[in-house]
RNA sequence: GGAGAGGUGGCUGAGUGGUUGAAAGCGCUGGUCUUGAAAACCAGUAGAGGAGAGAUCCUCUCGUGAGUUCAAAUCUCACCCUCUCCGCCA
């Protein structure tokens, strides 16, 4: 029984409360159970809803036995500091009664919530109606090429071939030192990476997004709010001396920005670009992807992120796709843009689109940005509200959406730079909007 | 790493056991005045959960959690966080 009840304290300091209001899922699950089913289903996510249900009538039942003891509590304590001592007494006794049978209400009730929010917080963000349905990436539906792919005069080589050739990438020494799934930019491919952050910062700017270079450890608070530890966890390095962990994404660390924050109404959207080291595990793709640096540990990124209305949450991450697009068009690299289903699309996502560039060396599409709507999903968690100025409407508090997407994913933006812009004699030609930022046209 | 100070509403900041969910100021919203604006004046203004058709009512929240007590912002303990000084350091 102590050891429970120390179970229980060591979990409530760790659980950080979901925020329960009018439309969050605890009330379309009183609604409307087999709609929640039927949607997490879609992305092949089991979570016992029933079982949810059934906690939380048993929860408000209780609460309200609790409340109603307080309530009486309350109503004596009023006016206790005013009667004589006959009457107090006799008051206090009852008092104490009462407290005796409030303490072990609150008992059961203490483990009854204690299991409610573990499941609750396993049900992922549900998915629009809008997505289409499938099971796994291979339902992913191809929105639109864009872009002319390149005649080649020559056979196209691999990324890999022509930096290591020139000396761009060394991964052989970067396994030495690290391990497998690291590499060592040198040479020019540095001053393309700076070239590309810099390209980035100046469009994205124009568009209002403050630039941001931000931590790259976090508290486990800030990365169970993004959503990433629930599902997933195994893909987050961890310190454990220091109770951090990396990020996976400057998402995770500027979405927390404003952990428990308020925003005005006139202030959204709030646009960030954060660049950023990115660190991941890669634990589930054992002999994927083994060769390059298209899949390591560790990799720099510029991701976009945006507090929006939840009106606007919609049109927010269209105008996402359309930067990552703009991005794209302007470095005259060919791409296509998927419209991902249900089954590919994590929690934190109620749509997602990704594109994937035309690599010629390797004659497929591979993909180098992603843009996810997640609604209030993190921003319940996070705690981040909007006051609306409209002093007619009741609920003036409410959660912000958060929309995230790449700019440039620089290690898979370097190779596809290196493979639709290489010539036949081993050299690669600076793309047109890089060469003022590189100082040169041609990579030798 | 050593020493100290502190966490109260959107913000600043009072409050050391009993109508204090919380003074005051700022901010914000509405109104009066004004040709308009500013100023001035008046009024309103925390969040969450629950019951109810609704008016409304109840409960919780003063960093988090536990405890003492009939009663905790106020007392005790643990944890978290912030700041200042010293040391170390790109």
């Amino acid at each position: 029984m102590e050891k429970l009840r120390e179970e229980i304290i060591n979990k409530k300091n760790n659980i950080e409360k979901i925020n329960m209001t009018d439309n969050s899922i605890i009330n379309l699950i009183r609604k409307n159970p087999q709609f929640v089913k039927d949607k997490i289903a879609l992305k092949n996510v089991k979570v016992d809803i029933d079982k949810i249900a059934e906690l939380d009538n048993e929860k408000r039942r209780l609460t309200q036995e609790v409340e109603k003891l307080r309530a009486e509590q309350n109503k004596v304590n009023k006016y206790m500091d005013e009667i004589k001592s006959e009457e107090r007494r006799e008051r206090i006794k009852d008092m104490q009664e009462l407290k005796k049978n409030l303490k072990e209400i609150e008992a059961s009730l203490n483990i009854m919530e204690m299991e409610y929010e573990k499941l609750i917080y396993q049900i992922p963000n549900l998915p629009f109606d809008e997505v289409p349905i499938g099971k796994d990436e291979s339902g992913n539906i191809v929105l639109r090429e864009v872009g002319e792919k390149r005649e080649f005069e020559f056979k196209p080589k691999d990324y890999m071939e022509i930096a290591e050739k020139i000396g761009l990438i060394d991964t052989e020494s970067a396994a030495e030192v690290s391990g497998s799934r690291f590499g060592y930019l040198k040479k020019e491919s540095v001053l393309l990476e700076l070239s590309l952050i810099k390209f980035a910062f100046d469009i994205l700017g124009k568009e209002g997004f403050i630039p941001v270079i931000p931590p790259v450890m976090i508290k486990e608070k800030a990365m169970r709010a993004m959503g990433y530890m629930e599902r997933g966890g195994d893909e987050i390095y961890h310190l454990e001396k220091d109770g951090l962990y990396l990020t996976g994404t400057a998402e995770q660390s500027l979405g927390a920005m404003h952990m428990d924050g308020i925003f005005n109404e006139k202030d959204l959207p709030k646009r960030y670009a954060g660049f950023s080291t990115c660190f991941r595990r890669e634990a589930g793709s054992y002999g994927k992807d083994t060769r390059g640096i298209l899949r390591v540990h560790q990799f720099d990124k510029i991701e976009m992120f945006s507090f929006c209305h939840p009106e606007k949450s919609t049109e927010e991450h269209k105008f996402f796709l359309e930067m990552e697009e703009k991005l794209m068009q302007t470095l005259e690299v060919p791409y296509r843009v998927l419209n991902i289903c249900t089954g590919d699309l994590g929690d934190p996502a109620a749509a997602k689109y990704d594109i994937e560039a035309w690599m010629p060396g390797q004659g497929t599409y591979r993909e180098t940005h992603s843009t996810s709507n997640t609604t209030d999903f993190q921003t319940r968690r996070l705690n981040t509200r909007f006051k609306s100025n409209n002093p007619h409407i009741k609920q003036r508090m409410n959660f912000v959406h958060a929309i995230n997407g790449t700019a440039f994913a620089i290690g898979r933006t370097l190779i596809a730079i290196i493979e639709n812009y290489q010539q036949k004699d081993g050299t690669i030609t600076v793309p047109d909007v890089l060469k003022e930022y590189m100082g040169m046209d041609r990579i030798k």
